[in-house]
RNA sequence: GGGGAGAUACCAAAGUGGCCAACUGGGGCAGACUGUAAAUCUGUUGUCUGAUGACUUCGUAGGUUCGAAUCCUGCUCUCCCCA
């Protein structure tokens, strides 16, 4: 359930609540993935505390493969099997249609995956995927997609878009056919696809809305086409989406492309790159990016981020970080996504805050031009 | 005191007449990463140069050779074994 607070008066933006069986979250919102049931290397108490995460994601296909459906549904739902009470989305294993394309085959049927952990053959189909999802019972579910890959052509785009489209109504029959295991209700949302051509965007947008679901996802962005493409999409696709319902930019981005997607009117977003590239030791802050392995921040005594509100970020040094993460110190891929993730969650909070204000034309332009910086 | 082995770039370690500015690993430096097969992957690592290329290197001082990290001699240092 998503009620519409208030609209930003010069751009797309908007404040949001969605009510879900594990809490409210409000939007704009960044989700931290954990796919498989964990966001890598961060309690769930610097989850709530440090980063104040209203809601993550999990993968489906992960999840079935490891620890197994049937182990998440005698733990009584994901929520239970990680002791996460607050909201979880599951991610249909459409992603990994395309990041995993090696190793699959698609059909009408669904796709068949060999698994990337024992090379055992799996057959997902969209019926087969809302169980799965049914199983974990995760807050918010994902219809089974085909994220086409770029550059691609017209005709495959066009193919590729019907599929998805065919699955999502099978999707959608398969929910109403069944009910939540754990008595907590379950929102599926249909994601658009169409790659970067604006026609078939127009079309998949339409299908979609017009599946009555009570949310939207915009999918198969942000594959490589320039993010300038990916705006384009996102403008055109959100004049068809519903208004008073969420939009959920799957797999987005930057900080700056954040604050792009909430202008444009997009509500939630999720994204590796605060924690894998977290990992890998790139520091998102609101001077810029920083690649914290760098030499110059050796003797820098600094704390990471001295205005943020997390402890963390205020506590350790980035040269204490630095030599952490160059040693492959596992406290330093902790640190670095504790810190990230807090950046995220706080520069969308901001962007909350000004859009309830008022304020968020002018501070958006600003902020995007500052953290879009490599110092 | 006697016998033996060895000194190669930041470290370790190949190389025993030309294909060697020198394998490989580590370390260093830099880059990539967007619904996670990623605590991963890539590049680079004598100096100068945009590139071609030029120049100085394999303990040290000489020598042999058209040509030496590689062969010979002196020196310096290190390590091992026996007493």
């Amino acid at each position: 359930m998503f009620s519409l607070e208030k609209k930003d008066g010069i751009t797309s933006a908007r404040a949001g609540v969605l009510r879900t069986a594990h809490g409210e979250i409000q939007t704009p919102v960044f989700m931290p993935v954990g796919t498989g049931a964990t966001v890598k290397g961060v309690f769930h108490r610097d989850l709530k505390r440090e980063i104040d995460a209203p809601v993550i994601l999990a993968n489906t296909y992960h999840l079935y493969l490891r620890p197994g459906t049937d182990i998440i549904k005698k733990a009584g739902g994901v929520h239970r099997f990680m002791s996460w009470d607050r909201a979880v989305l599951t991610d249909s294993g459409g992603y990994q249609v395309f990041s995993l394309a090696a190793n699959r085959k698609l059909t009408e049927e669904g796709a068949i995956f060999r698994s990337h952990i024992d090379g055992s053959k799996h057959l997902f189909t969209p019926e087969g995927v809302i169980d799965i999802q049914r199983a974990i019972g995760a807050d918010i579910i994902m219809a089974f997609d085909e994220c086409a890959p770029y550059p691609c052509d017209h005709a495959y785009a066009k193919k590729s878009m019907e599929l998805t489209h065919r699955w999502l109504d099978r999707c959608v029959a398969q929910m109403g056919s069944t009910e939540p295991l754990y008595g907590t209700e379950q929102m599926l949302f249909p994601i658009v696809q169409g790659s970067v051509y604006g026609d078939l965007r127009k079309i998949s947008a339409e299908k979609c809305a017009a599946s009555g679901m009570p949310g939207n996802a915009i999918g198969g962005l942000s594959v490589g086409e320039p993010a300038e493409q990916m705006y384009e999409m996102i403008e055109t696709v959100n004049e068809i989406l519903p208004e008073e319902k969420p939009r959920y930019l799957m797999g987005v981005g930057t900080p700056a492309n954040l604050l792009e997607g909430i202008a444009r009117g997009i509500d939630m977003f999720d994204c590796v790159m605060p924690t894998r590239n977290g990992r890998n030791g790139m520091m998102f802050t609101s001077e810029g990016t920083i690649n914290i392995r760098n030499q110059r921040w050796a003797e820098d005594f600094s704390p990471i981020d001295a205005g943020s509100h997390s402890e963390i970020s205020r506590t350790y040094s980035k040269a204490y970080l630095r030599h952490l993460v160059i040693s492959g110190e596992m406290l330093g891929a902790q640190i670095a996504t504790i810190h990230n993730l807090a950046f995220y969650l706080s520069l969308v909070r901001e962007a909350r805050e000004r859009i309830l204000d008022g304020t968020f034309g002018p501070w958006k332009e600003e902020t995007v031009r500052k953290i879009s910086v490599r110092v």
